[in-house]
DNA sequence: TACAATAGAGATAACGCTTACAAACATAGA
DNA sequence: TCTATGTTTGTAAGCGTTATCTCTATTGTA
């Protein structure tokens, strides 16, 4: 149905190969019958057809992208659109395709990224989170398969090439805020130590503690994924401790959205009553109430970045493994409030 | 450096084509052979070259999604996620890839577009949007290329299969709800009228009003993005009315949440001072404070009943235009407050 | 002037798979 | 025993590109 590259050449009178050489920019060819066959393309409507070129090439232009599983509402993270968009950004501008990998479990996700992988459909993946021992990092690795992560690979980190944020300082830095305004019992609420960016957050706001000399307490410490009604039994029990926080680190702004509602509930506000600090920076933090003081982790910068670590890498097998830290920066908005009252033992 | 059919032929003792009758499940195929080459397969882990399918085929089992442009903040909208995973989990379960596309402006999207169709690379093409005058959706048509929209088409309804919610009667019930609960001077706060969405909510918010005696009055609409501070001053602009509403229809989750921010920073509180009413059912809508009332539109199935439309299409081009409506359900929840203040003339 | 070097373009063989079409074989009916 | 019929498999020609090799002019050099 198509007009085929040998429709070109015979309308331009020339060879499939001189045809083929033009679109490809060869330099071996007239400037004359570069503009004949130029023409004669863009009369007939000529369109190289990718799946031929990928077959001939070994090549198909096109990355892919893995989401995390989510059966529950982890997906609708703003987080996701934006690094796609950064993602894309990148991928359009080098005129590569992006393939979308989802699914509700992890076999699903392991399953898609073995089709993807096996078919030759992708030249490279990109990893949308890092939780630990991924077997879908595995087989990648295995595989010897060019892949990149957005976030911090929880093993053989030397081995993959990854863009992240400094989680750690951004976790410390974020929490010292909080400590200079004279917080001193300061909680955290995180998801699944499973992710590595959990844990990272965490260290950072371990660090700050110790730092400023402040307890550490296991039951200032909550988990979970706002899905279950466990959330408010978590943040419940937060508070009928003895000395409850006057302080919150919460590792996600849609999380914190859900703890700034669940605190009223229980009669507390944000920053009245209690100080929230978090991460991410989407545009919700931004318009919600209050305005979340929040770790601006640059998502659309996270995804450029990805997506040119991995097409170098699919351009050079050899490209050693990188790491990229895309720089933090913190937006100060007013889900903290000044607090004088010492730390009471 | 994979294995390829004729590997797994030698290996078996047959001919390729036997193996690709295997892979295809061809009926004409002895169990006994059958079974042999299936062996010979997992042995020697043989994966089948989707590129040399797609070329043979003249199918590439993929299937285009396409996101609106968004320089802006629009696409942080859980509703892509959200669509997408009801897309993809169709798509998955029928063997089809998902080609994303996305731009940061209409142009760069359409490009994408053309790119997508020309080069072969998808059967078909999902669109999650619809605005007047869509060029993609002409260059669709033109080139009798399979495609399906996400919401309502802006023209030629007849000849695109879409599938979407009753967004009018959706709008109609959500405002009765308002005017149920007492509300006589009800306004609405929408995107942009380019958007079939906003358009169609509005409508159904036209007729509750003219169905109960009430006007619509011109100085009741805003329409905005809210990303400009255009937004705040619309709102602004509303309530320095001499005849403020008490309730208010706003066409989607995540913008309602800007409102009810913004009518915060003017000393209104939802739901006491004015009751809200709202679209979509995302996540957020639920954990967010007060949690809104809303018009459940099921994204995912939207996205799932778009994928199965486009399957259905792509396999048989034949078959004619569809448009399927995805029931809505309205999720009760504390943004609306009685009201029994009569309407002030 | 002769001969190597080189630029420009054609022929042809992959790339891995599908699919008529043909061939081989077995079975049954006469 | 021989043809007719049906089942199972093989052969080979694409699908649209790219890459390698070859050939012919043309240019430069001794």
């Amino acid at each position: 149905m198509g007009v085929t590259i040998k429709d070109v050449a015979k309308a331009a009178g020339v060879a499939p190969s001189t045809v083929s050489r033009v679109i490809a920019d060869h330099p071996r060819i007239s400037l004359a019958t570069k503009k004949r066959v130029k023409k004669a393309m863009k009369e007939m409507g000529y369109h190289p057809n990718a799946n031929a070129r990928s077959l001939a090439n070994k090549s198909s232009q096109s990355i892919g992208v893995v989401m995390p599983a989510g059966a529950d509402n982890a997906l609708q993270n703003p987080f996701f659109p934006e690094v796609l968009r950064g993602i894309s950004n990148i991928a359009h501008s080098m005129d590569y395709s992006l393939l979308l990998n989802t699914g509700q479990t992890d076999e699903e996700i392991l399953e898609g990224v073995k089709r993807m992988v096996h078919s030759n459909r992708t030249d490279g993946i990109i990893l949308l989170y890092s939780q630990l021992n991924d077997p879908v990092v595995n087989f990648l690795l295995e595989h010897n398969f060019p892949f990149v992560i957005v976030g911090k690979p929880s093993e053989r980190i030397d081995e993959i090439t990854h863009v992240d944020n400094d989680n750690v300082r951004g976790g410390k830095e974020i929490t010292e805020h909080l400590i200079q305004q004279g917080h001193e019992r300061i909680a955290f609420i995180g998801g699944s130590t499973d992710l590595v960016v959990t844990v990272d957050r965490m260290k950072g706001y371990q660090l700050a503690l110790e730092e400023a000399g402040l307890p550490f307490l296991e039951e200032y410490r909550i988990h979970t994924e706002f899905l279950e009604s466990g959330g408010q039994q978590a943040v419940n029990e937060l508070f009928a401790l003895e000395n409850p926080p006057t302080g919150l680190v919460v590792t996600d702004d849609l999380m914190s959205i859900g703890v700034v509602s669940m605190l009223e509930k229980c009669g507390k506000y944000v920053p009245e009553d209690i100080s929230l600090v978090s991460f991410n920076n989407v545009y919700l933090s931004e318009i919600t109430r209050p305005p979340l003081t929040t770790v601006d982790i640059h998502i659309y910068e996270l995804g450029q970045q990805a997506a040119k670590c991995l097409i170098e890498k699919v351009k050079d097998k050899s490209e050693p493994a990188k790491r990229v830290i895309v720089p933090y920066t913190i937006q100060y908005r007013s889900s903290t409030i000044e607090r004088d009252m010492p730390y009471i033992k």
